[in-house]
DNA sequence: GTGAAAGCGCTAACAC
DNA sequence: GTGTTAGCGCTTTCAC
């Protein structure tokens, strides 16, 4: 690799210390009364050297590199390539790179990630987190280090955060099925359970259904390990189906059990939403096309997004994490289609 | 912020050099002859002070940041999201850390983004590129700059890519198609025009219609502009449905030129395949579950995703682009669904 | 076996 | 006003 022209080298060649070259790369020099005719000359022998700064030792010098983390249990799921694509040009219109990383779920790796990224210096975090307390965010947050919870939140936490309204959601969606005269609901869920959002979005739907005095037996409470979704799935609803036992409405708690249910469901023979209904918590643009077309909650990618981004910026340039909790909690909206229609 | 631990604060305490230290951190102390004991005592020490080496600093100094860039039109489609999953695995499997750019096909944002990732000192970049020719990227090779190009290709690059069979996989969709017994035709593209995935995906398609004898009239041959598909995309469509000018099938040459096309269409009330047929380059899972199910060529993302890393990491470790231009082209396959389908 | 010194490329703080 | 020196945290070379 062509051996690159620093600072030095055009400071040298200058007869003029590398400081002075500093100052006028980075327009202080007029504050600093470096005459106008030094200048010139500095930024002439730039260009004829065709200097470039090097991004990276300024960053070491400074202590900050424009660059956020951005860690979500899997950048393939719609839900958060969507949300990687928005954080990423906010973070491009504000002069930032974005380091992305999948979980999996998987707690040690998502903790060996933020210290990775630590150590790699980032500015600053944006993160949907797998772990089931707020300790190490808590901890995160006393050390100063910029970062915002997206999508799951924790208890006492004290960290910035933006959700959603996953029990109004999941109310939303009990209501819609109740109106449409169900009566016997099953869920689908994803473990580990620990995952506020899941939670949050069964006891919304079971609060809903209770309040109607219906009652989810446990073998309709599914709840499936990340990493099996599609074969735990079609294991217990194949089960179901054979011994008859399949409920007239499912809730579905995200859009890959959405989507995997369908699957299982159609392989069945089961129609839908004749034999069972199905209605699914986070919307994508396929629902719209399958067959039948799927009810789902939708969910403001694009906000959850912006204010992230938003809260995290914010605590960067204040120089710390901002004292003050900063929770926004975004409004989710039904779409109704056919698979939940009462036939 | 508390203030970090640094290597000559374990060096004081211990009343040896901080080089010592460092030979100790990076398990060279052996080979350089540190008594065991020595050793240890640092070993005790670091891990008292808790002291966590400065992996940036280290970056700065020995001129390797293991991170490497991955750039892409957009980060959201399916087909890019999945490479990207797999290249982070990959990647974080080896020790790197990847950063995530969106081009929108701009090519101007796109130079911008290689050069503020080659600024960052990313050790590597892996590129589906908007570039119309390979001029940019022979002096990225000839500079020594680690890279690969994947999904798009160049004539004369110098470049290691990894590709898929274009030509062949819209020969497989025309010859399918034939088959069926449908005699008229429509491409539906993407513009800019030269991305050379679309060029040849249109080359395959019309050189084996034209074996058969059949030609693609232009009005038939629709190309969409990247940040407007589903809008203009609406209007061509709408436009031949007035006038009776529909085709009896449609290729659509990648994932959301598809999506999009069956939206339309089944909002013209076209019933598909008895109208017009579909099929499309690049499978995605729902296409299993549309209404009807959407035949496509299915690409190999993994393989594409492996193929590339390993290339990348050769360069890497090599020091330098390999000098040897290395190609690797995949084979696709068809799956075909109802849409398809002559009835 | 171990340490001292130099320096990666840059900028903040401090002289003259 | 106009400059320079010191040093970020680390690794590497070489001297003892």
């Amino acid at each position: 690799m062509a051996k690159r022209v620093s600072i030095s080298d055009i400071a040298e060649s200058l007869g003029v210390s590398k400081a002075l070259v500093s100052l006028v790369i980075n327009d202080k020099a007029d504050a600093h009364g470096i005459s106008a005719e030094t200048q010139k000359r500095v930024r002439d022998k730039i260009r004829e050297l065709n200097y470039q700064p090097d991004l990276f030792a300024r960053s070491f010098r400074v202590g900050k590199t424009n660059t956020i983390g951005l860690i979500v249990s899997d950048i393939s799921n719609r839900f958060y390539a969507r949300i990687a694509r928005d954080i990423e040009d906010h973070a491009w219109n504000n002069g930032y790179t974005v380091i992305i990383c999948s979980t999996d779920e998987n707690v040690e790796k998502e903790m060996k990630q933020i210290k990775l990224l630590r150590d790699r210096k980032i500015d600053g975090l944006i993160i949907s987190s797998s772990q089931d307390n707020s300790d190490y965010f808590n901890k995160l947050s006393e050390a100063g280090f910029p970062h915002v919870l997206i999508d799951r939140r924790f208890d006492d936490m004290q960290s910035a955060n933006v959700s959603v309204d996953n029990y109004g959601g999941a109310r939303l969606a009990a209501e819609h099925l109740l109106k449409q005269g169900f009566s016997s609901f099953a869920v689908v869920a994803l473990s580990p359970d620990h995952i506020s959002t899941i939670r949050e979005r069964i006891k919304g739907f079971t609060d809903t259904l209770g309040k109607a005095n219906v009652q989810i037996p446990p073998c309709w409470l599914i709840s499936l390990p990340f990493d099996r979704i599609d074969k735990e799935l079609d294991n217990r609803l194949q089960s179901l189906h054979r011994q008859g036992q399949l409920p007239e409405a499912i809730f579905t708690l995200n859009n890959n059990l959405t989507s995997s249910c369908l699957k299982h469901l159609t392989k069945l023979s089961v129609n839908i939403p004749e034999d069972v209904a199905v209605i699914g918590f986070d919307d994508i643009m396929y629902f719209e096309h399958t067959h039948p077309s799927v009810s789902a909650i939708g969910q403001p990618t694009d906000r959850i997004s912006e204010e992230a981004f938003k809260l995290l910026l914010q605590q960067i340039n204040n120089g710390k994490a901002d004292g003050r909790q900063r929770s926004v909690v975004l409004p989710v909206d039904i779409i109704i289609r056919e698979s939940s229609i009462k036939h």
